[in-house]
DNA sequence: GCATCTACAAGTATC
DNA sequence: TTGTAGATGC
């Protein structure tokens, strides 16, 4: 069942390992296999094992193909989860070490956006802030508390961002909050300074095993390193050819870092494809032989030669849907595909629109992955805040968000003044909306609608004592009135359908998460570390999606679309030198496929209303280009966009000198 | 407090 | 060209 290599992999626990696992070489048979490994044949509990994860999908899928080869038992004992819910999971232990008190809040990415925002300088411009965010993720993600970033700060931008990152985390702490990126950096801060909590932690995990280990950031890496400690009971999966977060954080480095960390580190590499043809792979080898590589890797698949790759040469982007969905329906009709068997894959989300469109008129089903957040839902964030408030009446951001939803005649000059006096006296907003002395400085009608707001979330908390946390989402709804708001909105019956339905999916997902006999304070924490990607996949549908997100997943037939240079590479990746990582990209498409891959490219592209005549990508000239067949060349085509390109500026033009 | 208008930007995205 | 965020007016 096992080759040599994943078997190795599997049996190799007595030093540090690192496996570079090439796109469809079964890394997650090794890990799930060497986790059965380690309970069968090590005597490991599986308390003491723990297997980390980038995204809850990841982990959902790995607990469900490790429960096929371990006792229910063992299964549930064991750690399976992502490096955001080991922080979590660390810190609700540990939380006194990080001066934080029960039921402490995990702020989403727009809460802490909010706060920046707030403690900027007043009327700072989108770059500047933008500056700050990423000053202060950076300071983050490199492990750095507030002070040492005010002492590593060498110019006055600088300054000026740990100065705001002092104050965040002063505001934070008085939320009784974290933020993403404190969810790792505070276990990492207290597992190095606190030996006594570190070995507590080296007890209680013993081995540590790794998923999509290129992906990692410092924080991360040091988070790893201060785990695993010198005994390395770990192991790292990973591909170097597959590290396409750089821009995220990602430090693809970290893979030569294990090396120097642990000098008994063993490297394996797992080079047998199970997934795709050989000609599919051919092509994926000979395009990241371009790339530079410390760690030379050659795939090969015992799988059979397959169909040429095709390259589909179209006059512009709404050609290039028509022709896909038109093959994608000779796939469904000559060659008996399922529709979920097809999948479309592009650099950004502005690409679906016209593939979208050709697709409906096809009639052929399609789901988009990734297009819009469940937890970015409104509805869905202002119940998870009512969630959150009833945990930690201190989080102030939950507050601010729900306090005046539904309506409550609870205006902006109001929540003002209740600052100001929150601020003063010490204590959190909900905290002053009991204080009579705090009320009588409010006008009356206001200070009538805050009292009633603070019994309704008193009343609310002593049901959440006893009631289901699915039970209390309905409560929630009801008491407040937000179903009620939904009901009366002037918005069309779809919308209000919407909202309603995503409001039942949310109970949904508590109720099957209640079984796992969590507390509802404990399922908000958890609900704020899940996206959308953890939803189920609906049937059968042509999967849409960026290169980012098909990282991962497989499909028999694939299209790439918009292999144009500007588009793959992009052009801001193309002027920055960036080529590396947009090649990386093209190669998680290529490696997607297993039976037949579709390459296309327009002539002509319209960006931001104007037309650009296009090259096709230079990685389609990295192909071997005797795997290809290319289908529709029309060597009139580039002077054809040419053409247009200047008539569209002649029209221009001719519209200016009519404006005039 | 809400609706409408205008100006601006335009990559990828996890937790 | 399109979407969204912020400002402005009622």
């Amino acid at each position: 069942m096992l080759n040599p290599q994943q078997l190795a992999a599997v049996e190799h626990c007595d030093s540090p390992l690192l496996v570079l696992a090439g796109a469809g070489s079964g890394k997650t048979s090794v890990i799930t296999q060497k986790i059965a490994y380690l309970i069968a044949r090590r005597k490991l509990s599986a308390s003491k094992i723990a297997a980390i994860t980038f995204t809850n999908k990841a982990a959902k899928e790995m607990r469900e193909r490790v429960g096929k080869l371990v006792s229910s038992e063992d299964a549930a004992a064991l750690t399976v989860c992502t490096f955001h819910a080991l922080g979590l999971k660390f810190l609700q232990i540990e939380h006194a070490r990080a001066g934080l008190r029960r039921g402490f809040s995990v702020l989403d990415a727009d809460d802490s956006e909010g706060i920046v925002k707030e403690l900027a300088p007043k009327g700072a411009k989108p770059d500047v802030l933008f500056g700050i965010r990423n000053l202060l993720s950076r300071a983050k993600n490199g492990g750095l508390s507030p002070e040492e970033a005010l002492a590593a700060a060498r110019s006055p931008r600088e300054l000026e961002a740990a100065t705001i990152y002092d104050m965040y985390q002063q505001r934070l702490a008085a939320f009784n909050a974290v933020d993403f990126d404190d969810l790792i950096r505070l276990p990492l801060r207290i597992l190095e300074s606190d030996a006594d909590c570190r070995d507590a932690w080296h007890e209680r995990l013993r081995y540590l095993l790794v998923d999509e280990y290129q992906d990692t950031n410092d924080a991360q890496y040091r988070l790893l390193k201060v785990l695993a400690g010198e005994r390395g009971g770990i192991t790292c999966v990973g591909d170097d050819d597959q590290s396409i977060y750089a821009w995220r954080g990602a430090n693809p480095e970290n893979i030569d870092q294990l090396g120097h960390d642990w000098p008994s580190l063993r490297v394996i590499k797992l080079e047998q494809n199970y997934r795709c043809g050989k000609r599919i792979l051919r092509a994926a080898n000979q395009l990241i032989a371009n790339n530079p590589h410390l760690h030379e890797k050659k795939l090969w698949s015992e799988h059979p030669e397959g169909a040429p790759i095709r390259v589909l040469e179209c006059k512009e982007a709404e050609h290039e849907a028509e022709r896909v969905a038109a093959l994608a329906t000779t796939l469904a009709e000559k060659h008996k595909a399922r529709w979920h068997d097809i999948a479309i894959l592009y650099r950004g989300n502005f690409q679906a629109r016209p593939l979208e469109k050709a697709l409906r008129l096809a009639r052929i089903p399609y789901h988009l992955t990734g297009a819009l957040s469940f937890l970015d839902r409104a509805e869905v964030k202002d119940l998870l805040c009512y969630l959150r408030l009833l945990t930690n009446p201190s989080d102030d951001a939950a507050f601010l968000r729900v306090v005046n939803v539904p309506k409550r005649e609870i205006g902006a000059v109001t929540l003002e003044k209740l600052g100001q006096i929150a601020q003063s006296r010490h204590s959190s907003l909900l905290d002053a909306t009991r204080s009579d002395s705090v009320l009588r400085q409010l006008t009356p009608r206001p200070a009538a609608a805050l009292a009633s707001f603070s019994d309704l979330l008193d009343e609310l908390r002593s049901a959440s004592l006893h009631e289901s946390a699915a039970d209390l989402v309905e409560l929630i709804l009801k008491r407040t009135g937000y179903a009620a708001q939904i009901a009366a909105s002037t918005t069309d019956a779809s919308v209000r359908e919407r909202k309603l339905g995503n409001l039942k999916e949310l109970a949904d997902w508590f109720r099957a998460m209640q079984k796992g006999g969590n507390s509802a304070g404990d399922l908000a924490s958890q609900l704020a570390l899940l996206s959308h990607a953890d939803r189920d996949e609906p049937g059968n549908a042509v999967r849409m999606m960026t290169l980012h997100s098909a990282k991962g997943l497989e499909f028999r037939f694939v299209f790439i679309v918009g292999c144009e240079d500007g588009t793959l590479p992009h052009e801001g990746a193309i002027d920055e030198g960036r080529i590396d990582e947009e090649r990386r990209l093209m190669y998680v498409g290529i490696t997607r496929a297993k039976e037949l891959l579709t390459l296309s490219w327009s002539a002509r592209t319209k960006r931001y209303g104007e037309v650009h005549a296009n090259q096709p990508s230079r990685f389609l000239h990295e192909l071997p280009q005797a795997d290809l067949h290319w289908q529709g060349k029309d060597p009139e085509a580039d002077k054809e966009a040419v053409r247009e390109t200047a008539e569209s500026h002649m029209a221009k033009i001719a519209a200016m000198l009519a404006g005039n």
